[in-house]
Parts: C-alpha cells; sequence; structure tokens
DNA sequence: TAAAATAATGCACTTCCATTGCATTGATTA
DNA sequence: TAATCAATGCAATGGAAGTGCATTATTTTA
C-alpha cells in the first residue's frame, strides 16, 4: 500500500482504482481542476462517478472548491495543514484572464474584512483577476 | 420627460417602456436582483426581453453584476460615481445566507490585495457570506 | 469462506440558468 | 411617408450541476 492509499484511507474512505487516480491526477496539477478537465483526463469513466468522487473528497476535506466567477466549479488539493471547514486560514485566489488558469496563492492569506454593524461575517471569497506570472513575461 | 427617461437618454439608449419599468424596479430595490425576481415582478414580460434589458443596462453602466457564489447573477443599480469600467472603488458584497438576501456594501471598499511578483491584479471580487442585519436582530 | 450488508459505479434523465437565431413589432430619421 | 435601425417575443440550444435507480465491487460477519 502506498503514500495515496494510505492517506485515502487515513480520511476514512474506501480505496479504490478511481480515486486514486483522480487523487494522483490533481497532486501533479499546479492548477485547479475543472470536473471537465477531469473528464477528459479520464474518457472511459463516467462523469457521475468523477463528480462524486470529486464530492466525496471535498466531504473529507481532500479538496475544496474554488468559484472563480467563470461559472465553472474548480477543484484543487487541500494544503496538509488546510483548515476548509474551519474558514479559518482562508487563501486567496488567482484567476488568469489570458490562459484562463485558476491557482491557489496558498501563501496570501484573506485580510480581516469589516463588515458594518448588524452584520455577521462567516465566510469569505476572494478572487483576484488578471495576468498570471507565466502569461505575464511572454 | 421625468427623471428616469431623462436618465437613460443621456446614457445613450432609447427610452422604452420596459426599460422605464425595470430601471424604477430596480431602483426601489435595496437589495441586489435575480433575472428572475424581474420575471416574476413583470410576468406579462418576456424573459429574453428583460435579459437583453439588464444587459443592456449593464453595458451602458446603469447596472453592475454580483457574483456571490449562489449560482445565480445578481444585478444592482450603480452608484452615481460608480466606476465599475474602471475597476477603481470597488466596493464588497454580503450575501446572507439565512434570508438569501445579497447586498452592495458600497461605502466599504475592497483593500489593496497584495499578489506574488509576475502577477498582475486587474480585477477583485469580494464577497462576505454570513448573517445580514436584519436576521441577526431576530 | 460464503452469505449478507454496505458502498461505489454507470446509465439515463432532470433541472436550472444563461444565451442565441430569427421573425416581428416599434421607433427614429432621411 | 418610406426606409432604416433597434427593441421585443418566441423557440430553441448549451453548459453545468445534480438525482434515481439498477448493477457491480468491496467489506463485514456469521
Ligand atoms: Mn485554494
Ligand atoms: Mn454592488
Ligand atoms: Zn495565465
Ligand atoms: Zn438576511
Amino acid at each position: 500500500m502506498n503514500k495515496t492509499e494510505q492517506f485515502l484511507q487515513l480520511k476514512g474512505i474506501r480505496v479504490t482504482a478511481m480515486r486514486i487516480l483522480i487523487y494522483n491526477f490533481l497532486s501533479e496539477k499546479k492548477v485547479t481542476v475543472t470536473l471537465s478537465d477531469i473528464e477528459n483526463a479520464f474518457d472511459k469513466a463516467d462523469r457521475t462517478t468523477l463528480y462524486r468522487t470529486i464530492k466525496t473528497f471535498e466531504d473529507k476535506e481532500i479538496v475544496h472548491q474554488i468559484d472563480d466567477g467563470t461559472g465553472v466549479t474548480k477543484y484543487a488539493l487541500c494544503e496538509p495543514n488546510c483548515h476548509c471547514d474551519l474558514n479559518t486560514d482562508l487563501h486567496l485566489h488567482f484567476h488568469c484572464t489570458q490562459c484562463g488558469a485558476t491557482v491557489c496563492l496558498t501563501d496570501h492569506k484573506i485580510p480581516k474584512i469589516k463588515v458594518p454593524n448588524g452584520y455577521i461575517a462567516e465566510h469569505v471569497n476572494l478572487v483576484v483577476k488578471g495576468i498570471c506570472d507565466k502569461c505575464s513575461v511572454k
């Protein structure tokens, strides 16, 4: 049993071929991926299975969702010390309008946001759009 | 010719019955609205017309879009000194998870966000989720 | 180990929202 | 008034997310 399999088991989910494949696919990626990206990478597999696999990963805090405003949900592996559940230590996300890539800026935390009296802030989503490092040097 | 009609003409679009109605509907609202909200308010009108009216308003910077992460696009009238085009003076948006309302916090500007070297920030979308003032007092 | 229980997968179908083509109606201008 | 151009209405499309149910695989337990 290798690292990936051990990790999945530790997270309390059954270790299946599909889950290992998807997990490894995500860990090789430097950027966030959509369900379609996964579909294209595993065209033999059914979309529903991929969809449910990613949902399971989400539930178990293996991946987190990113809503970058493009209308398509992006996913990325959580960092070892990620606390998606607690909504603390939230990093920001960057969407490149040139190449379309969305990346986690894991060590750029979201600053404290002030809200008016009476409002209770529970969660913050912050997406910066612009040109990424790879596109800006071209 | 009243205020609304003058305003629309000033923005360089034809003054039609539908546009006046939708503009007034938006200006009476304290919160952002969805296309469905407008549909429900004007059930005699065709959805496409409402859709295109709001798109025209957007192009002419009469309204701005808000993506609050619910998956449905919200719209709100721009403030008199709104610069949606320049991406300057961006205010933040608040989405109440209790009543579902999304509001513009027009005098809560988005703080300067640092991005890594090589990245060029052009636009920032910031949505705070939580409990709004009306819901928190209940 | 075999049977029973539980979870994962695959297929078909649905829902929701955004968007477009095209014909028609209405407004503006020459 | 006729010609022109924009707004409206209808029908259809497309993309993405989500669900019900039968089948297959994995795990439990007797
Ligand atoms: Mn992230
Ligand atoms: Mn706003
Ligand atoms: Zn890029
Ligand atoms: Zn509320």
